[in-house]
Formats: structure tokens, sequence, C-alpha cells
DNA sequence: TATCAATTATCGAAAATGATAAATGTTGTA
DNA sequence: TACAACATTTATCATTTTCGATAATTGATA
């Protein structure tokens, strides 16, 4: 029960592994999980993730190529911010489903479904 | 509102962006949700999906390595099946992001947020 | 041993990655 | 204007990983 219709999916394979290539890497989930919170400048993400700048940039322009993020120049600073709902859903669902906490407050659930010992 | 606590995802960073690479590949991707329905024959999962064995069984190894999906033999034949109720729960999350349909019947929504346009 | 199912091995091409250097664009100031 | 300082982007390189395709191998059954 509750599977995928696979001919729909089928369609849409790429687009949405894709978009999950996006979140597939370390350096690029910590972004996106920074840009949560609200808009970011390339300095504070760098600054918070610790990804080196150039590389960052790399990054930031491929979530920006694939219409993740939106871009807003205020003087010398550009800032960023998540521009897919669809994203932030997914985040969401995700942190819910690996026991991540949501803002350091909330943390309802000791450690449910987390004993299966993933690595890569 | 709503973010992640970014030190605790620092540390998980890597198991978890190494669990959605898995499934940021098209053929991946269907696999998975081929079983999200339930056990599956690696035949049955190339027949459905289109993947080519040999490129399949490596695509297998690897979501078996990640503790993805576990195995059964019976005669002959392999069967494979979801093994991580996470990932489980991220792909029905997905669905709903991205508007996928679950069982055929089921379309309650149009289509909503759908609107970007998003391609890599 | 013949056959079917699945895995492993191998290859070349393409893409991703981290690191470094160079080039933009923006602002303030002489 | 010219120029220095800062923020960001682009370019480049070597290395690694991934991909699709093909061939060879293992395992199970009759």
């Amino acid at each position: 029960m509750d599977s995928l219709n696979l001919e729909q999916l089928r369609e849409r394979a790429g687009e949405v592994s894709g978009l999950l290539k996006l979140l597939s890497h370390p350096n690029r989930l910590l972004v996106a999980c920074e840009m949560m919170e609200g808009e970011r400048s390339v300095s504070q993400i760098e600054a918070s993730t610790g990804v080196k700048q150039p590389n960052l940039s790399r990054d930031l322009a491929r979530m920006r190529d694939a219409g993740l993020v939106t871009t807003r120049r205020e003087a010398k600073q550009v800032f960023y911010r998540l521009a897919d709902h669809r994203i932030e859903a997914l985040m969401r669902a995700m942190c819910a489903a690996f026991a991540l906490d949501l803002k350091p407050q909330l943390n309802s659930s000791p450690s449910p479904a987390n004993d299966q010992g993933v690595t890569q």
C-alpha cells in the first residue's frame, strides 16, 4: 500500500532525482539546511557551514540553475534563499524520518528509527 | 521557523546525504519506488524499470551495502525489499512534495507545487 | 551438464570534487 | 576619475566517482 505510480514517476524520474542529487552531497545538504532558517549571504553560509567559497559558489550556482534557490543582491553581498517549497517540505520530512531535530528546543521523540547503522 | 539543527546535521550530513545519493539517480529512484509496493525479484525490477541487469545488480548492491534493502533467496531468484522505513517515509513525503500520485486511484490534489520548472 | 537468475569484472566516457588562481562586480575614498 | 578593499563568481586542474555497456562468473535447479 501507499506506493508510487511507476509510469508517472518514470516520466519525472530525471527531474526528481536531479533535485535529490542537489541534496545528496554533505556540503549542499548543509547549505540547504542553513537556508531553511531564511535568507543568507554567501559569507554567512560559508561561515556556518565551513564550505570554501569557490566551491560554495559553484554549488549555489547549481542550485540556482535548478530553480532551487533565488538570489537578491544588496550592495556587495548576495543573499540566497530557498525558492522551492517542495524542497522545504522534503527536508522537513527528512528531518522527521532521520530523527533530526528541528529547532534546538523541540525534541519530542528520543531516537525513533535510527537503528540501521547506514553509512554510505 | 521549522529549520534544522545545523550542529546536529553536520555530524550526520555524510550519512544522510549518502542515503539521498542512493535516490538521486533515475534508475535507483525507480527501483526504490518499485519496492514501495513490496518484495520484488531482480528480474521483476528489471522488467518494470527497464534497467539492465548488470547495472541493476550493481545499484541493488549499493543499496544493500547501505542497509537500505534486504534480500531473501528463493531457489534461483533473489528478492529485494526496502529495509529502511526512513526511506519509505522520505519517499512518501517526496511524492507529496512533488505531486506524484500514490496508488493510481488516489489523486486528490490536481497539481499543487509544480510551477518551478526545475530541470537539472 | 545444460539452463536460468544474479553477480562480478572490466572498459571508456562523463561528471563531481577539492583546491588554487584569476576575474568580476560593488562600494568607499583620495 | 582612479583605485583600493571587499564579496562573489568564474576558470582551471588533477583526482575520484559514476555511468552504461559488454563479457565472464557464480549459484541454484532439474
